[in-house]
RNA sequence: GCGAGAGUGGUGGAAUUGGUAGACACGCCAGAUUUAGGAUCUGGUACCUUCGGGUGUAAGGGUUCAAGUCCCUUCUCUCGCACCA
């Protein structure tokens, strides 16, 4: 299916934006540097999500964001403003090694040379980047400080060693973040390469997000983010709270081991409390199970661990479970109710045990019936009678809030009420107290890849005692390897570089060392690079202190909504790391946040090899030039919606392009426009700018259309209305409208020129339509000066025949006068 | 199931604080130009109509002089999470 046309333009676009964008690049006309005359609130940072630099090049998706980036970056800055804006690349990562251990190439070379197309495919959008401040993740003076704030981080107790199940993955050798793995229908995957996946108890360096957890959840209520990411990231952190209770085992198996802890979020149901059940990978299942259940439980537990997760979590599923032979003292009311173990307990939450409450809990009452456990209703419904034979279970578990019933002297109170006191009374008998829970996991840090930030540790001595690399000694670069496969050991290819991995413990004891072999994830260089950019040449700091007083916050933050969680929550973590150590004036990085959408084929579906539905855009470029791709990008629709391509719609935004050119073949009078032509421009500047300014580009461009498509039928082009459009054009268009501004004698670049202003008083029409309703229907119009008095309005509508013949015999009941818009009689 | 967002012509999409629904663009129709096609230009284009008008923003109800916009109920779609105790 061909997505392009050729296309008989006589628009020499081609020429035009090659011109531009070399004067652009000698002439360094995006190049900002840190104006201290400039005041505070005329700065801005406007960033984009950097890429990743891969082998197939750019899609027309990263066009999106950067242009609206652009066009904004473009308006600010002919409004006055400074404005950082940069660009670089997010060159660590696993399709590069991959490639490498495919063909023996160096990782490097590969991604060097993916990154020098990029850099050419996007400057061929016109894009307004400061290129002085270009970074790529994987040169060793960028890396440098991701090593240094990673041994900040270790510092400060947030990296740590620990051994903890995880996704492994035999095909890439390495471990990956329960982020980077995804359920699909063929069992766990890993997100990146689509391989699979399995669990293993691996020792892995670790890194405390969770002591953020609850910044990392308030602080986003100030934030300017979408609402669907702010609540992602909430459902990610997963507070909840509940209480944490501890319940005796009636036979404890040893002195240490004698009790079961739960987490729980509905302490006030404890009396309904009938059974337990620990997760099969609970340290207590073997323990406590009884020698009559033994056999049972060992095939239970068997089975349950060699279930992919997907089976395991799988809502349709039927519950199983095993009994352990083992009782529990209830603390409340002293019963002996039965331990069981069953894999719809999640050892990795909580405690990796619960105490069921059947009736009051979905989960638990399809348990109780199948294994025909007891179920005793604890909350009764507030719209019920309150009585002792009320107090029977229904036909589900009843999961609201109500008043307590059977329940000893809580009997009667509210669910509040008794959440609060229950804990209190647990914990005056020392069994249990409130306590907070979260969905979030440390982050698994440590990746077994050579193509990533060495982890700057010496392992040092007999027991191995680690010290940190120096500042001085950094970075720790990346040695040359022979072979970029993993050693298959679960460690990295770094591990096979013995003169690489053998060195002098960094404390200057002479002690031998053993250099740490894992790599960072590629998440690490993304969570800072918005600082590097702020001073991406300092060799001393990572960014100087004035530079980032000068810059942040970013005040405006473009990019996907793959994002969402990982990079967006992750570097918000790094930043507050930053923040507590004071070396960055803000606890949140990224103000305002706008996801772009996503742009589907033609065919409506999400572009792909396999559907052959890519548009590329270099092909646009080149058939229709980057002011095209640009216009019609951001005329597709809203910015932050998905839509589909059409190539057909492309074709109208250069049509409209290419009016813009003949227009530009009149000869330019300096005699005035006539006033009509005038009004129309005033508009125009008054609504693309209000637009521009709140991202609504689609509108903005409609305007410019609607302008041009007028100043089109006219025969003559006068100076007074042509340099202003020219520069509204500039930010959308902006080869074309330097060529226009150089072509009306203006002086270049018009990117550099002012912004036009309006005067208010010429965006309104002298005469306007008003309409005239009966009971809400409009039945006439009529035309009459602007800001006509109500009382006029309505004897001129009055006087209108047809609406004579409409209230003719009939009650007036009300007449309602909107001035300049409409009127309505109200009768009977 | 939970959370977030969205339903407007043949299509992408416009519509200040509620105030003439369908801007702009695509597509389509007619005409001009052209040897023809393409390109370009002009005009038309929500639906129904007995040409008076009537009906229309997922469906139903409500508030109001007036509802795409506010409220309630239902349905559908997209995205994210998903046995999180």
């Amino acid at each position: 299916m061909p997505i392009l046309f050729a296309t008989m333009s006589r628009y020499p676009f081609t020429e035009i934006e090659k011109k531009w964008q070399a004067y652009w690049e000698e002439n360094k006309t995006f190049r900002v540097v840190e104006d201290e005359s400039i005041p505070r609130e005329k700065r801005r940072y406007v960033l984009d999500m950097f890429p990743y630099p891969s082998s197939s090049g750019l899609h027309v998706g990263h066009p999106e964001g950067y242009t609206a980036t652009d066009i904004y970056t473009r308006f600010l800055r002919m409004n006055g403003y400074a404005v950082l804006h940069p660009m670089g690349f997010d060159s660590f990562g696993l399709p590069a090694e991959n490639y490498a251990i495919q063909t023996g190439t160096h990782p490097r070379e590969e991604t060097e040379k993916n990154i020098d197309r990029f850099r050419v495919q996007i400057k061929s959008l016109g894009l307004s980047y400061d290129w002085d401040r270009e970074i790529s993740t994987h040169r060793p003076e960028y890396y440098k400080w991701t090593q240094w704030i990673f041994l900040i981080l270790y510092e400060r107790g947030l990296a740590y060693m620990e051994e903890v199940p995880v996704w492994y993955c035999p095909d890439m050798g390495t471990v990956l973040a329960n982020e980077e793995v995804i359920t699909t229908p063929d069992g766990p995957r890993s997100e990146r390469g689509d391989y699979p996946v399995e669990r293993k108890p691996l020792r892995q360096w670790m890194l405390r997000i969770t002591e953020y957890a609850d910044r990392l959840l308030e602080d986003l209520e100030d934030l300017d983010w979408p609402e669907s990411i702010k609540a992602m990231q909430r459902n990610w952190i997963g507070r909840s709270e509940g209480a944490n209770v501890r319940f005796a085992l009636a036979e404890p198996p040893s002195e240490a081991e004698s009790e079961i802890e739960v987490f729980t979020t509905r302490p006030d149901t404890l009396f309904g409390a009938t059974y337990m059940v620990l997760a099969p990978e609970h340290p207590l299942v073997a323990q406590i199970t009884t020698s009559g259940q033994t056999d049972v439980v060992r095939n239970y537990v068997e089975r349950a661990l060699q279930k992919s997760d997907l089976e395991r979590t799988d809502l349709a599923k039927d519950k199983s479970g095993a009994f352990t032979g083992a009782y529990a003292i209830n603390p409340v009311n002293e019963e002996r109710i039965p331990i069981w173990v069953a894999d719809y307990i999640l050892m990795s939450y909580g405690t990796g045990a619960i105490m069921a409450v059947p009736a009051h809990d979905e989960r638990d009452w399809e348990f109780a019936s199948m294994y025909d456990l007891p179920i005793r209703k604890v909350v009764a419904e507030p719209a019920a009678e309150v009585s002792v034979g009320s107090a029977e279970p229904g036909e589900n578990a009843y999961t609201g809030d109500g008043v307590a019933v059977n329940s000893g002297h809580f009997d009667g109170k509210d669910t509040a009420t008794v959440k609060r006191e229950i804990v209190e009374w647990l914990q005056q008998l020392g069994k249990g107290e409130f306590a907070v829970n979260y969905k979030l996991r440390d982050w698994i840090f440590s990746r077994q890849r050579y193509w990533g930030e060495p982890i700057p540790l010496v392992h040092c001595g007999e027991e191995g005692q680690i010290c940190p690399v120096p500042e001085n000694q950094l970075p720790v670069t990346l040695p040359e390897v022979e072979s970029y496969k993993p050693a298959g050991t679960g460690e990295s290819p770094l591990a096979r570089v013995e003169e690489w991995v053998h060195c002098e413990c960094p404390d200057g004891s002479g002690r031998t060392g053993r250099r740490e072999t894992n790599t960072m994830p590629q998440w690490a260089g993304s969570c800072w690079y918005y600082l590097r950019y702020l001073d991406p040449h300092n060799d001393s700091e990572f960014a100087a202190r004035e530079k980032i007083e000068y810059w942040m916050p970013v005040d405006l933050y473009v990019g996907g909504a793959e994002h969402a969680v990982l990079h967006l929550l992750y570097a918000r973590f790094w930043h507050k790391v930053l923040f507590d150590i004071g070396v960055v004036n803000t606890d949140e990085p990224f103000r305002r946040l706008v996801n772009q959408g996503v742009i589907m084929g033609p065919d409506g579906y999400r572009m792909s090899k396999s559907r052959g539905n890519v548009v590329n855009p270099d092909e646009v470029v080149e058939s229709f030039g980057a002011d095209t791709l640009r216009v019609y990008e951001m005329f597709m629709g809203p910015l932050e919606a998905s839509k589909p391509w059409s190539t057909n719609g492309l074709q109208g935004v250069h049509r409209f392009l290419d009016r813009v050119w003949r227009i530009a073949e009149r000869e330019i009078l300096d005699d005035p426009s006539p006033s009509e032509l005038v009004r129309l421009l005033h508009k125009t500047i008054k609504k693309v700018t209000s637009d521009t300014e709140s991202l609504d580009f689609n509108t903005a461009i409609s305007q410019m259309m609607i302008f041009v498509n007028e100043l089109f039928k006219q025969q003559t082009l006068h100076r007074d209305i042509w340099e202003p459009f020219i520069r509204l054009l500039a930010p959308y268009a902006p080869h074309l409208a330097e060529e226009l501004w150089e072509r009306a004698g203006c002086r270049s670049p018009v990117s550099l020129a002012e912004w036009p202003s309006y005067d208010e008083s010429l965006t309104h029409d002298d005469t306007l339509t008003i309409a005239v309703q009966v009971n809400g229907k409009v039945r006439a119009e009529f035309e009459t000066a602007r800001d006509t008095g109500k009382d006029r309005i309505e004897a001129q509508a009055r006087a209108i025949p047809k609406i004579q013949g409409y209230l003719e015999g009939r009650t007036p009941v009300r007449t309602v006068v909107v001035p300049n818009k409409l009127v309505n009689f109200v009768v009977k």
